[in-house]
DNA sequence: ACTTTGACGACTG
DNA sequence: GCAGTCGCCAAAG
C-alpha cells in the first residue's frame, strides 16, 4: 500500500476490480474512484500505468446513454483494445459500440 | 508555484 | 455524423 493514496492509485484499483467481459466508462471509473468529474485523469492514469498491471482494455469511452464505444485516439490500440475485448466474450454491435446493460458493470 | 498535457465528455456548428 | 471548443482535474515538467 502506498503510504499516500493518490487519486491515480485509487483509479488503478478500480479498473483491476472490472469483472473479465465487463467494461466501464472513464466517467464511471473517475466516480467511483471519487474523482466526480476526473474522467480525463482515468485516462491519464491507465496510459502511465505499467503495461500488464491493469486490464486497461475493459476502460471505454461513454457513446451516449447505455452505450460505450472505444474511445481511444491511437487507431492501432484502438484495435487491440477491441480484439482484446471481444476474446473475452464482449460483443460490438455494427456500429461499434457496446451495451452497457449488457456488459457495463454497475 | 505555474504551465502544459491529456485512453474524457458535453456541447456547438 | 464529424470536427472543433470548452470545462473538468490530477500529474508531470
Amino acid at each position: 500500500m502506498p503510504s499516500r493514496e493518490t487519486a491515480f492509485t485509487r483509479i488503478l484499483a478500480v479498473v483491476r476490480k472490472i469483472p473479465r467481459g465487463r467494461v466501464m466508462t472513464y466517467g464511471a471509473v473517475a466516480r467511483v474512484a471519487g474523482l466526480g468529474r476526473g474522467a480525463r485523469v482515468v485516462g491519464y492514469a491507465l496510459r502511465a500505468a505499467p503495461s500488464g498491471s491493469v486490464p486497461w482494455q475493459r476502460v471505454m469511452g461513454l457513446a451516449g446513454p447505455g452505450w460505450a464505444r472505444v474511445s481511444i485516439r491511437d487507431p492501432l490500440a484502438g484495435a487491440i483494445q477491441r480484439q482484446l475485448l471481444e476474446k473475452e466474450g464482449v460483443v460490438f454491435d455494427g456500429r461499434g459500440r457496446v451495451d452497457l446493460s449488457r456488459f457495463g458493470r454497475k
